[in-house]
DNA sequence: AGCTTTCGCTACGAGTCGTAGCGTAATGGC
DNA sequence: GCCATTACGCTACGACTCGTAGCGAAAGCT
């Protein structure tokens, strides 16, 4: 989860797995009933039944403790093959939606993205464990479109590199806007026009439902 | 700003207009310095040049201040007329790219929005200050669109009012997404290839250059 | 004038932070 | 089996921020 050093074979006492999954789970906890705000490591650690200083001897803040939590929420994500672009597209932003609509994710995800903006390890780190593999799915999705001769192959591979960036922006930039900034749920019809106009363009709305 | 009760000709010494800007503006000057988990009430009233005590008096605590001081950084969004439906999107969007490359917005923004989705009120106080102005600018470029031809005209109200609501979620989300999460600049370039993709889909690109 | 509200200032209890120090528990090496 | 090494739980601590209370002085209205 932290990609620590090696600890192969290290002599002492091993750390507790337990531990991790345990702090982990308190945190997730903590953010639902408490929010990122007041959500204080002190507690955490009592939720989790382990001393602070342990808490504290792993994560170097609430920052990268928050980081590792709510990642652990995205592990879940995957893309089906649903035989079309269009399929594909909604099925992966339906399950995006449903992990933006707990309550963990809400509190926590936007917070440390806010931490982020001022601290460049920190954004790495979301980038590693977050950002990175939703990006995949793009990528992965965008090919099998290519393969079905959906989409125009790519000519460039920066441009693909770009075009790819792209996509991955207006696509978790609106998932993400519509749920934490307008707070409206991600249901399936919203995903069917947005699913529209990504495809077709804002021409393609308002004529026939 | 902050839209108080009438105040018109109340007895008694009235609130100093200009410590309500020189607050707002020391609350950007401490975001910008310190971000926004470091910035404390007591430092900006500091900066501000009045106590603590006037501080609080004005505003309920450091969620509704930010709020404040970040709503002014978007007073100066405008929707010149550009004689295209893409002209203008363009143009609307590389003013919010800019306002979001500011680091008092970039601190505080994603903050106060992280803060919202588990205070009420407070979302609707960055609705009313923030959001729905954006959101007007949509609609009125909708607008403009629709009477050149370059949109079909709307049928039913509801239905303009979904799609108005998708088309804002689009924009900003991916705007906000692109400056925030992938933190890479909202340039020119990056803004054509979005609105190419806004206007006509996913299709129109990796063709040609 | 007199009344009312705001302002700056000081002080306060409450709560959190992150760390240090200690004795104990759990490993691996010999 | 013994020892070095590391992790753990616990307590305590100074430093800091929070939000509020109380006071006298200032600034407006009638």
């Amino acid at each position: 989860m932290q990609s620590r050093s090696p600890a192969a074979s290290r002599p002492g006492r091993p750390r507790s797995a337990a531990a991790d999954t345990a702090i982990l789970a308190a945190t997730r906890a903590a953010l639902v009933e408490l929010g990122w705000s007041k959500l204080t490591l002190g507690d955490v650690a009592t939720r989790a039944g382990v001393a602070k200083t342990t808490l504290y001897r792993r994560w170097s803040g609430k920052n990268e403790l928050v980081v590792d939590a709510v990642a652990e929420l995205f592990d879940e994500l995957r893309l089906p093959d649903r035989g079309s672009l269009a399929a594909d597209i909604e099925g992966v932003v339906l399950q995006f939606a449903a992990i933006l609509a707990r309550p963990e994710a809400r509190s926590g995800l936007m917070a440390v993205v806010a931490e982020s903006t001022r601290d460049d390890a920190l954004r790495e780190r979301i980038r590693e464990s977050i950002v990175e593999r939703q990006k995949r799915l793009v990528v992965e999705g965008r090919a099998r479109a290519q393969a079905r001769g959906e989409l125009p192959p790519e000519t460039d591979p920066a441009d693909a590199a770009r075009t790819a960036d792209l996509i991955f922006d207006v696509v978790a930039g609106a998932v993400v806007h519509r749920t934490l900034v307008s707070a409206e749920p991600a249901d399936e019809e919203w995903v069917r026009s947005f699913t529209r106009v990504l495809l077709l363009g804002l021409g393609s709305l308002g004529g026939a439902a």
